[in-house]
DNA sequence: CCAACCTGATTGACCTATCAACTATTCCGC
DNA sequence: GCGGAATAGTTGATAGGTCAATCAGGTTGG
């Protein structure tokens, strides 16, 4: 299926797409910043720490959670151990590898966090749609992301 | 509608939604800047002033229509000027402003580039997803980003 | 057992984005 | 018209992201 150029219908839905990507993206940045001073990747990187067991992770491990390069992760990990956010400790098993561990700072900071955070995406995303909205939603992105991954490969 | 937290379906929902932009946008820029040497920012650029009357607009309405801050614009634009492929012109009815234009070079740049990222967006988003499942997504991110832009008050 | 290769992670250079401060001009009410 | 507010745009400092190079520690085949 499929000419080449984009029908209106299309490139209505594309740009769409695109917008609701770029406002939902800024609205919930600009909610972390302003109530616990958080960028959305450092959320993004609590988040999978508080849920690991010991709030502790393998760089790798983190890495592929959050699909970031290990280059990004390692800058991204030594500004927030500048803030006490996190910590870095070496694996005893595996002399490469180290261990990124949450602080008790840290997951104050999360807990602390998250709720307000939920409440955002709740208002500004789950709630601005119907239950019909949201099935076709999902069914829709994921059909999207099966695709995609299927596409990398990975 | 709405209590605190998210159900388990809220929550795989919005984890998807937010897995989607990731990929989609890392899958374009690779394409973009493989196949025509231009960032996603690069191209929306081009894209508004290739489709403004003579490849001209002020930097206020380019801003606008990118959803962008003045000084990212403003940085930006000196970034692609220096590469040749937009000019900024003064205003002569407005002493503060300036049009920026897209020069020649520029233009050819983004006649030679879209149909090949059209493409792209075609084969992994368009035919990613059914006719039916179009509709429905269409329909659901029209909700989402008149929700979003209501709120902004903008 | 050791050379070649792979893996986990860091670093530095460079590019891009954001924020706050600033300049210059226009608009507006009186 | 004039003083203050609003608008258009630039700049510089700083934070964040990407790429290529590097390094140390594992792994494996002959």
């Amino acid at each position: 299926m499929g000419e080449p150029w984009l029908g209106d219908d299309e490139q209505l839905l594309w740009r769409l797409f695109l917008r609701s990507q770029v406002l939902i993206e800024a609205q919930l940045n600009r909610q972390l910043q302003r109530d616990s001073e958080l960028s959305g990747a450092d959320y993004a990187v609590l988040v999978n720490l508080s849920e690991a067991p010991e709030g502790r992770l393998r760089g790798f491990e983190l890495a592929g959670a959050l699909q970031w390069e290990k280059s990004r992760l390692s800058h991204h990990l030594t500004r927030m151990g500048n803030r006490g956010l996190v910590r870095r400790e070496g694996c005893p098993t595996d002399g490469r590898g180290a261990f990124v561990v949450l602080t008790p700072q840290g997951r104050e900071r999360i807990v602390a966090a998250a709720p307000l955070h939920v409440a955002e995406v709740r208002r500004c995303f789950i709630d601005a749609l119907t239950p019909q909205q949201r099935r076709a939603f999902g069914d829709a992105t994921h059909a999207l992301v099966i695709a995609l991954e299927r596409d990398r490969a990975d």
